[in-house]
DNA sequence: GTCTATACCCGGATAGAC
DNA sequence: GTCTATCCGGGTATAGAC
């Protein structure tokens, strides 16, 4: 293995932050370069191109991602651990905007992270509709909530608010707002 | 005045089927001169510029968006007009790819429409509240719904649906779940 | 009003030296 | 591994003919 490669890592980590900040369509690879002291044949020699630069990022994302939910937890934990990561999520701006922003190109088919997201979305739905649904196996969800519209709802509301948030952090409160609607669903407290 | 321009209102079609396939950013002028057969500087005779034509395409925008708001109505008629206004919203999907990715752009504050969405939304959750007191007023909302949060989440919720439904138009019933969570506010049939 | 032609810049990607 | 140099396409915008 080589000696001690972390300009990888660098190169990752600028491409969020381009990426967050003006999307994959408009981020260029020098500019990403240069952020990280690197020439642009540089960074193409530890990426190939530009998509799998992306792909990195949105692997590196997901990764972090899975350690906010280890296995073997209650249902309602998962919600509160959804809570926490929200509440993580304010912290880093930069990774909320490359989200939201490469999410929104992405619903277009020609996109190169189109299937990425169609497929992310599926699972959110189904893990968040298997949460609940541990939830009510357990006897702590309201009765008349509709799992599969609520798994929907939970999902659209963190991204709605993430929207909202980047605008005007000052006056959109993510965590509170999301545990606040989590809470309606459930009998105990998250 | 001109024998009959309707070139304009081409341009700002095209413009908005552009802007909402691969955004704003990534949209190039020849490529919405080509869809309504002008020449590039033909279409720049029109729009001085691509930010002049993306302020264009956003004013349109609201002027159709009030228009699925009239005045002297009840609370009540606000949300089951904004119900309306989504499922008309899932005819024209163009349309709601525009408005996603605009709005994920303009995050960031250096996007020409950062202030304009800013104050969009400012403006949205102000009136969505509105309507909740006037429906609290009616005595039609139920008791403990905080009515700053509710109008945030309303309008996260409405986000939210777009990016989930045009990745999975099929999975996601919109104008359902929208109207399945305002009914859950109010005490009377929406 | 709408065109052709063009200026000028920046994008992704490659070749090949060190 | 990282560089310089380069290719080629495409971006916004302008000048000037018709």
């Amino acid at each position: 293995m080589p000696a001690r490669t972390n300009k990888r890592e660098q190169i990752l980590q600028a491409a969020v932050l381009s990426f967050g900040e003006v999307g994959f369509n408009s981020s260029s690879l020098r500019e990403i370069a240069a952020r990280c002291g690197v020439s642009h044949p540089g960074l193409l020699h530890h990426f190939p191109s530009k998509e799998a630069l992306l792909t990195a990022v949105l692997e590196h994302r997901d990764t972090d991602e899975r350690r906010w939910f280890p296995r073997s937890e209650s249902g309602l934990d998962v919600l509160r651990n959804l809570i926490k990561l929200v509440e993580h999520n304010v912290t880093v701006p930069g990774l909320i905007g490359l989200y939201v922003l490469t999410a929104a190109e992405a619903t277009n088919p020609a996109h190169p992270a189109h299937d990425y997201f169609q497929r992310r979305y599926a699972r959110l739905r189904r893990d968040t509709r298997r949460a609940l649904h541990r939830i009510r196996d357990e006897g702590d969800l309201h009765a008349g909530v509709d799992v599969e519209d609520a798994a929907t709802m939970i999902n659209a509301l963190v991204d709605g608010l993430q929207v909202q948030w980047l605008l005007a952090p000052a006056e959109v409160d993510m965590p509170t707002i999301l545990r606040r609607h989590l809470q309606s669903l459930v009998t105990r407290k998250l």
